[in-house]
DNA sequence: AAATCGGGGAG
DNA sequence: CTCCCAGATTT
C-alpha cells in the first residue's frame, strides 16, 4: 500500500491538510485506536506518577521527563514530591533548596522555570493547574509537547503530545520522511496524530505511543514481531522500518579545555567558586576553572603522574602569591592569572604578602573528562596549597571542607573533580 | 532555523 | 566512540 506523500506535499504547498494514507478511513482510526488502547491496557508501565491524575504531578514528571529516561527520573521524582508537596510548597522554596533537590538530573533551567510556573498558578490561577490548553501553554517551561501531555493525561483534552517517541513511531507508522531532526518538522506529526488520536482516551492514547516507543518501537532493532500495531505500519508492510525516522545528524560538542585549581588552605578547606548568572551551569559551584588552549592542555597532560594515586611533583615549592599568578599565566592563555587577583590585591592592601602564600606544589593530580550536549570538558586538576584567610574572599566565592560539599549544589563535572581529588590524596 | 541548555544508558 | 531520550527557550 503505497502513501499518498507526493500528494501531501502538493497538498502541504497549496495549504489544504494533509491526508492520512487513503486505507485509514474512520472504521480502520477506530480499529486501531481498540487494538492499540487494548493492548496499553494489558501492557502499561506502572509509574508513581500514574497512580492517580493529579495535575501536578504529571506536571512534575513530564518536565522530568523532558530528554530523560523514565529510570532516571524515578528517584528523582519521589524526592522532588517529597521536598514539594504542592504547588504553594513548589512557589516559596529558597532557590538552593530547589537546586539541591535536582542536582544531577541536569538542564537546570527546568526547576527554574518549574518554580516560575508555580508562581503563576499561585499569583493568577487560585493555586489551581489551570485545565485549558492556552492556560496550561502559558506556564514558563511547558511547550508544545508538555502542554499536550498534562492537557490530555490530566485534562482529557483531546490533543497530541509529540516528542520524539511518537515522531519516531509516527513516521513508521505512516512512512512519514520529514527529517525529524528539524522544528518544522513538529507540526507535520501533530496533523497526523489529531486525526488517528483518541477522543473518548487522548491521555491514555498519548501514553500508549509513549510505552510503544520505549519498549517495542525502539530507535534501534525495533521488535516488530511483538507490536500491537504491526498490521497498522506502513513501514512494516513495506520492510523500510529501518528507513525511518529520518534525523539528520547533529553538529559534534565542541572540545573545551581547562585547568581546574583545588586550592587547600590550612583548615582542609578548598576554594570554590560559583559561576555567573547567565550561561551554562549557572549558579552552580565548582573549583576555579580556566579555560586553556588545546596545545597548553596536551603540554600539561604529560606532567600528570602516570599512575594513578601517586602524584609526580613537578617542582614548586613556596612561591609569593605574584609567583602564583604568573605561574598560572605561564601555564595558562593570556589573563589566566586574573583568576588569583583577588588573593594578589588583598594582600598588597593588607601588605602581608608574605604571609600569604601559597604553596604552589604544581601537581597534576589527573583528569577528567565531561560531555554536554554541544561541549566536551576536558579538565586537568591542579593541586595547591595556600594561608589564605576566608576573609579576603569576594561574595562569588568560598572555603569549604570535603565533608560539607554534599550540601553544595555541584554539578557533574565538579563532582567528577572532586572524586578524583579525594582518590588522589 | 540554529544554538543553547545535562546527564546517562544502550549498542 | 555514537545515538538519543516523555524538549523549551533564546538568538
Amino acid at each position: 500500500m503505497r502513501t499518498k506523500q507526493g500528494e501531501n506535499e502538493k497538498k502541504k504547498g497549496s495549504k489544504e491538510p494533509l491526508l492520512l494514507p487513503f486505507s485509514w478511513n474512520k472504521e480502520k482510526t477506530a480499529d486501531f485506536q481498540t487494538v492499540f488502547l487494548d493492548w496499553y491496557d494489558l501492557e502499561k508501565r506502572s509509574l508513581p506518577w500514574r497512580e492517580n491524575q493529579d495535575p501536578y504531578q504529571i506536571w512534575i514528571s513530564e518536565i522530568m521527563l523532558q530528554q530523560t529516561r523514565v529510570d532516571t527520573v524515578i528517584p528523582y521524582y519521589y524526592r522532588f514530591m517529597k521536598s514539594f508537596p504542592s504547588i504553594e510548597d513548589l512557589a516559596k522554596a529558597p532557590e538552593s533548596k530547589l537546586l539541591k533537590v535536582w542536582e544531577g538530573l541536569g538542564y537546570y533551567s527546568r526547576v527554574r522555570n518549574l518554580q516560575k510556573a508555580a508562581q503563576q498558578i499561585v499569583s493568577d490561577f487560585m493555586s489551581k493547574m489551570p485545565d485549558t490548553m492556552a492556560d496550561i501553554r502559558s506556564l514558563k517551561g511547558i511547550g508544545p509537547y508538555t502542554a499536550g501531555a498534562i492537557g490530555s493525561i490530566a485534562f482529557n483534552l483531546p490533543e497530541p503530545a509529540i516528542d520524539g517517541n511518537v515522531m519516531r513511531v509516527a513516521s513508521r507508522l505512516f512512512c512519514i520522511d520529514a527529517d525529524i531532526a528539524k522544528s518544522s518538522s513538529r507540526q507535520i506529526f501533530d496533523f497526523y496524530m489529531r486525526q488517528i488520536l483518541s477522543t473518548n482516551r487522548p491521555g491514555d492514547f498519548n501514553q500508549a505511543l509513549m510505552d510503544l516507543g520505549s519498549a517495542v518501537c525502539t530507535p534501534s532493532s525495533p521488535k516488530c514481531e511483538i507490536c500491537p500495531i504491526q498490521s497498522f505500519c506502513q513501514s512494516y508492510e513495506e520492510g523500510t522500518v529501518t528507513h525511518f525516522p529520518v534525523k539528520s545528524k547533529k553538529t559534534k560538542a565542541k572540545p573545551m579545555y581547562y585547568a581546574a585549581f583545588a586550592i587547600e588552605n590550612d583548615a582542609g578547606e578548598f576554594l570554590l567558586r560559583q559561576r555567573p548568572e547567565e550561561g551554562l551551569l549557572r549558579k552552580m559551584w565548582t573549583f576555579p576553572l580556566i579555560e586553556i588552549s588545546n596545545e597548553k592542555y596536551a603540554e600539561l597532560t604529560k606532567m600528570m603522574p602516570p599512575i594513578r594515586h601517586k602524584q609526580k611533583n613537578i617542582g614548586g615549592g613556596q612561591l609569593s602569591l605574584l609567583d602564583v599568578a604568573e605561574e598560572a599565566s605561564a601555564y595558562c592563555a593570556a589573563g589566566a592569572g586574573a583568576d588569583f587577583d583577588f588573593l594578589w590585591q588583598s594582600a598588597q592592601e593588607k601588605d602581608t604578602d608574605a604571609l600569604i602564600k601559597i604553596v604552589w606544589q604544581k601537581k597534576v593530580r589527573g583528569e577528567i573528562s565531561h560531555v554536554f550536549s554541544h561541549l566536551h570538558w576536558h579538565v586537568l586538576l591542579v593541586y595547591g596549597h595556600t594561608s589564605t584567610s576566608s576573609s579576603l574572599l569576594p561574595g562569588n566565592h568560598q572555603w569549604a571542607k570535603p565533608s560539607v560539599f554534599s550540601e553544595i549544589v555541584f554539578p557533574k563535572a565538579q563532582q567528577k573533580l572532586v572524586d578524583l581529588l579525594l582518590a588522589t590524596k
